[in-house]
DNA sequence: TGTAAATACGAACGTTCGTGCTATTATGTG
DNA sequence: CACATAATAGCACGAACGTTCGTATTTACA
């Protein structure tokens, strides 16, 4: 039956851009089911509890992330070219190419910071994944010997995060117009500490 | 007529620590009614809304952060060293001084990005006036030819900003052993960049 | 101490919340 | 075409939501 499952991408895309803006917790099933047209329990069948809801929704939204962020940049080489389309690709995330309410993955992380459950512990795992990642790649800039030997890989994508971090609050909550300007001068710092 | 403003006191106290775990929006006046041991409508009656209990409580919120961040760094002189305490306190504020449930201005940050209304502007505010205290900050360090002279403040500021960011979501989502020691890390290779 | 104002309470409002049931419609398969 | 099953709708539920109102109680000041 590839019905349910159509209905259920389709339910998941409106929920994902409902969560940028309402949060997950503000993220609901009957105002959910008027925005794509369905009844409350006939969309509430395919999920069986908001949790679950809430949880195939981040789902969603890390699969997207995915695509935007790390699919557009595995044409590049890896090392320092990878990282900075990388980098470019999260920024765009941030406000273009991600839902409109901004980064989900960063909302979900200040909903479930004191939260247990199935939700909290793959977002954990999400994000540990993406910054292991990140340094996996920063590690292969320092076998290219584009990077300095000794250099902290796991500090280096925390700093690369914290940029990202920033960058999201300048531009979103404080709306400053310096805000990715700052974000590259930072990202460019942070690559040339690596370098020397 | 202080028997009114002591109960708001006592109200605002277990909302913040409310709001700190459960969010702004989570922030419910039934809920809190019964943990003050208050009817929910004597309870309302001091606020008249509950748009007014969310700004009441961020306002509590930067009182208290005020107080255990800034003015415990006062008595520093200014510059590098007042930077130092200012940074160790800040850390001590999403840890262990703060509200149990982590940064109540940074919770507001992602509940608001997308909203308008008062309690937005007033948080755009308060963290535009923390920036530009932290940037100030490092130009009295710049004065006292402790940091360079062509250090872009603004830039060090949000910088700052940054490496707290990934150290709240390190350490109270991630639960990363490490998060504190790379903040610092961070931090110091923050100051070396501006004093060269 | 008397009195007006400040403060708190209890009950109820209409809405929305998440979640069950039961019935009906749509779909893919033999 | 018939049949089995998946998908959706309808309806109702108890609970919680923010808010209002009228009333009782407590407080502060003359």
């Amino acid at each position: 039956m590839t019905k349910g499952a159509d209905t259920r991408a389709a339910v998941l895309r409106e929920a994902l851009d409902m969560a940028s803006v309402e949060g997950f917790e503000g993220l609901s099933i009957g105002e959910l089911a008027s925005r794509t047209g369905m009844s409350k329990s006939g969309l509430f069948a395919h999920f069986g509890s908001k949790e679950q809801l809430q949880l195939a929704t981040l789902e969603a939204g890390v699969s997207r992330f995915t695509e935007v962020v790390i699919d557009r940049a595995l044409h590049v080489q890896r090392g320092t070219e990878r990282l900075q389309v990388l980098f470019d690709n999260w920024l765009e995330w941030a406000t273009k190419l991600g839902p409109p309410g901004g980064c989900v993955l960063l909302a979900a992380s200040i909903e479930w910071d004191d939260k247990e459950g199935p939700v909290r512990d793959y977002l954990v795992k999400s994000q540990r994944d993406w910054i292991a990642f990140l340094a996996g790649t920063a590690k292969k800039a320092v076998g290219t010997k584009e990077f300095r030997e000794d250099l902290d890989c796991e500090l280096f994508a925390n700093e690369l995060n914290a940029i990202y971090l920033n960058f999201h609050m300048a531009t979103r909550l404080l709306r400053d117009p310096h805000a990715e300007h700052r974000a590259r001068q930072s990202f460019a710092r942070l690559l040339e500490d690596a370098r020397c």
